[in-house]
DNA sequence: GATGTTTTGGAAATATCTTTATATTTTCAA
DNA sequence: TTGAAAATATAAAGATATTTCCAAAACATC
C-alpha cells in the first residue's frame, strides 16, 4: 500500500541535530537542511511537520542522549569524585577538540531561544532539574560509600555542578584551553566535595 | 554646511544593544531596529554600515560596560570574599528580577555567533582574559591583605569564577531562582577562598 | 538668503526565507 | 494489472531579509 520512506528518520534527525548545534536555530534555513539532509524541502515538511518541529525533535533526541550519557556514566563509577571529574574532563576533552567549537546544544539553545520561546524555556528548566537529579543521586551514593563527607548540601552542590558544567561549555567556545579548564574543574570539585 | 543628526549615536547604540540583547542577533532584523530605534533604514545605514557593523558597537559598548562595571565594583570593596559575593549576588538578582530573562549578551552572543564568526571569537577570547585579569589582581589584592590564604593559584581560582559566573547567565534564564543561585555561589566561593 | 554638505524618508532592488500546492513516483494488497 | 496510500520532486506562492538609491529636507557657513 504506502511507499516506504527512503530516508531513516533517525539518522536525518541525527543530522538535523549535528546543523542546528554547529549553526543555531535562527541562521539554519530550509535551504540549509535540504542540502545537509539529503532529501527535500517536501519531505522535511511530511515527515517532521516544519522547521521548528523538527528543531524540537532533534533537540529533544540531543537532551535526552546527554541526559543518559552523563547517568549511565556516573552509575558505571565506583569512585564519585573521580567520577565527576573523568565526566568532566571527558567534555571539556570534547569540547576542545572539536573543530567546530560548536559547545553544547543545549546551552546554545538555551541562550538564542530564552525568552521568545516560553515553551523552550519549560522544556530547559525541567533539563537541569533532571540533570540535577542525577547528580543528588550519585552524590548521596557517595555519602554512603563514605567517599564524600557527610552533612553536606547535596541539592546545592549539584546546582554548583550544573552550573559549572553549563559555564564550560560556553568557555569551551571562545578559549578551548583543556588544561586550564581542567584545572579550574578540580578547584571547584575538590573543594565542594571535600 | 552639514546637517546635524537627529538622533544621539549613543543613544541609539543603547537601545540596539537591548534589542540584540534580548533577541539575538539573527532574530532581529533591519525592520525590528528601524522601529525599536525610531530611526529610518537610511540612518541605521549612514551612521553605522549596516546590521553586523551595529551589532558590533553595540556588543562593544556592552561589553566595556561589563569589564568595567566589575572592575570598578571590587575596588570599591575592603574585602574580596564579600565582594566577589556581593557582585555575584548582584548578577543573580539582575537576572532573576528581569522579566525578560535575558541573561549575559556576550554569553548568549558567544553561544549563537560561534563557530561561523571566527573574529567574534577573538574578542570574546579576550574579554575572557580581561574578565579573570581583573579577578587576579583583585584576588591578589586580597591575599596581601590577609582575606584569602596564601599559597592559591590564583589563574586557576579567577578561571573558575569566570566560569560560575558564565554558567549563572545561562541557568538564570531558564531556572531564575535566586536563593537557589546563591546558595550555590556561596558554595563554590567559599570553596574556592578558604 | 544662497550654497554646499549631510541626513533622512520612502521606494526600489535583490535576495532569501518558510510554507503550500501539484504532479509524479513508488509500493503493495486486491 | 489496477488502485489506494504515502513519499518525493519541482515549482510557485507569499512573506520577509538586507541593502542601495534618490529626491527632499535640514543646517552651518559664506
Amino acid at each position: 500500500m504506502p511507499r516506504e520512506k527512503q530516508f531513516d528518520e533517525q539518522e536525518v534527525l541525527k543530522k538535523a541535530m549535528l546543523l542546528f548545534w554547529r549553526k543555531g536555530y535562527h541562521d539554519t534555513s530550509i535551504k540549509d537542511l535540504i542540502a545537509f539532509l539529503g532529501i527535500s524541502n517536501a519531505s522535511i515538511y511530511n515527515a517532521f511537520g516544519g522547521k521548528k518541529k523538527l528543531f524540537d525533535r532533534a533537540f529533544s533526541n540531543y537532551r535526552m542522549t546527554n541526559l543518559h550519557a552523563l547517568n549511565d556514566f556516573l552509575s558505571a563509577q565506583k569512585n564519585i569524585k573521580r567520577g565527576l571529574q573523568a565526566i568532566f574532563h571527558r567534555i571539556i576533552e570534547d569540547d576542545c577538540n572539536d573543530p567546530d567549537c560548536k559547545g553544547c546544544f543545549i546551552v546554545n539553545s538555551i541562550a538564542e531561544l530564552i525568552p521568545g520561546d516560553p515553551e523552550f524555556k519549560i522544556v530547559t528548566s525541567q533539563h537541569q532539574k533532571s540533570i540535577e537529579e542525577v547528580f543528588v543521586t550519585h552524590l548521596k551514593l557517595g555519602v554512603r560509600r563514605g567517599q564524600i563527607p557527610d552533612g553536606k548540601n547535596l541539592e546545592v552542590i549539584s546546582t554548583a555542578l550544573y552550573t559549572h558544567m553549563t559555564g564550560l561549555r560556553v568557555v569551551g567556545k571562545t578559549t578551548p584551553n583543556a588544561e586550564e579548564m581542567k584545572a579550574s574543574t578540580d578547584a571547584v570539585l575538590s573543594a565542594l566535595l571535600s
